[in-house]
DNA sequence: GTTTCGATATCGGTT
DNA sequence: AACCGATGTCGAAAC
């Protein structure tokens, strides 16, 4: 698990010890200290010196942190090429992306530490209350929307985007529904409204409009009423027993 | 900057370890092994036995990191509550955060590593490039966009979300402004297009709609077109000597 | 506290 | 490769 541990490296030292394990098969690297970090691609970016903690990990996804925040403040994903450069006394890590063009630019000013590791793939890792979750159960029970409803398509594609759900009440009206796994905001009024103009063009009868979520922003429900729309809860976890595991108090 | 180095834990001994440092200002906890993690809250997730980096920041924000991607497989932004017990003979971190109501557990199966650092806060920040930049270089020289254009409002607010710009034309026609920083979808179309549309109504003479970007969708032209809308082309970093740093090179 | 919007969004799926 | 939409989006600013 711990391939390598390197303390007070110096830069050359540094130098030659990330040259030989970036290119190791499996290998996640760590570098601890303070560093300069430029970004120039779809933005450009300066961090000054600083003390930070940089993460290279296998797939070559390069992320620089600081002190504070989930969000590293620099970082690269999957780079398609990474080498370590020795410049004016200092090692330099350059992480390149092609497709969009970007440059990341670590400049170790003065390493701490430095760590090698392999994370084996693990296990699965499963997720409960997405929006596609959502979307099966209520495609399957379709009832819980609105008695009487039938479901017609799932993933209708329009000429303004794909509708979540399309299906019949029970006096056999078209009712677009539109999802939102959290609390939906005006934006998924306004999408679903679009679906509705979509549907009635190409249909030419009357079409409903449900958003189902599990709330909704007041401004959102204001803009549903201007616009004849309709709100439904519907909650993303549909029940906690799917979810538990099975001795009690584990999530206590 | 290192703290603590523990290599090979105990169960009993990382407990300890954790406890004593997770409470002390300023630190950076990090533990490498074999983990299980389980989130309760705005979804509910598990990732079964594997390899897992974790990082505890000094501002309370956790994330678990696997071998591969830069979002991490499981996280918390800062937490209300971190707390280390013991259970079953294994090391388990609870991380909870109160609004939104959420849960992270980390159970520790096979602690290899742990580690304990200090980042201090480091130097300034810059970034170049974001919206916000091209809005102010825009508002200052309409005239980019379209000789003639003169600045009449920033960041107005309408029933329907804040215009970028509101200008005049040459012929003293309203020109609602929308800016995006990077490649235009056909959802800043819509968006355009409702803020065009909320301006006619209250206006009520002819208003014009300019989507400025460095580039847009086929779809997203397309459907300019559609609605009567037209399209600038923009680039949101204005020259590169502005963040060329002094020495040349330095991003070779 | 709520809502809104930008982001170097990232990431995955589909065309 | 481009496009599209979800995300436990995160994070900051405006209200």
């Amino acid at each position: 698990m711990v391939r390598a541990i390197l303390t007070d490296p110096g830069a050359q030292e540094l130098a030659e010890f990330l040259n030989e394990h970036l290119r190791s098969p499996g290998a996640l690297v760590q570098v601890v200290g303070e560093f300069e970090v430029f970004y120039r691609g779809r933005a450009a970016s300066v961090a000054e010196a600083g003390d930070f903690l940089l993460l290279v990990k296998p797939d070559g996804s390069v992320q620089v942190h600081s002190h504070r925040s989930v969000k590293p403040v620099n970082w690269q994903p999957q780079t398609d090429d990474l080498r370590v450069v020795f410049e004016d006394g200092i090692a330099v890590l350059l992480a390149e992306r092609f497709t969009p063009a970007e440059l990341l630019r670590v400049g170790f000013l003065a390493p701490a530490l430095a760590v090698v590791l392999e994370l084996r793939e693990g296990g699965d890792f499963l997720l409960f209350g997405s929006e596609a979750e959502m979307q099966r159960a209520l495609a399957a029970n379709p009832e819980v929307i609105e008695p009487g409803l039938c479901l017609v398509h799932m993933e209708l594609p329009t000429d303004v985007g794909g509708i979540d759900l399309l299906a019949r009440d029970a006096h056999g009206r078209l009712v677009v529904v539109e999802l939102k796994r959290g609390r939906a905001s005006h934006e998924a009024v306004h999408q679903l409204n679009r679906y509705v103009e979509s549907v009635r063009r190409v249909a030419g009868e009357a079409v409903r409009g449900v958003l189902a979520a599990p709330s909704v922003t007041a401004p959102a429900l204001n803009r549903l009423g201007e616009l004849g729309l309709e709100f439904r809860e519907v909650s993303a976890l549909p029940s906690s027993e799917a979810v538990e595991p099975a001795q009690p108090g584990l999530f206590a």
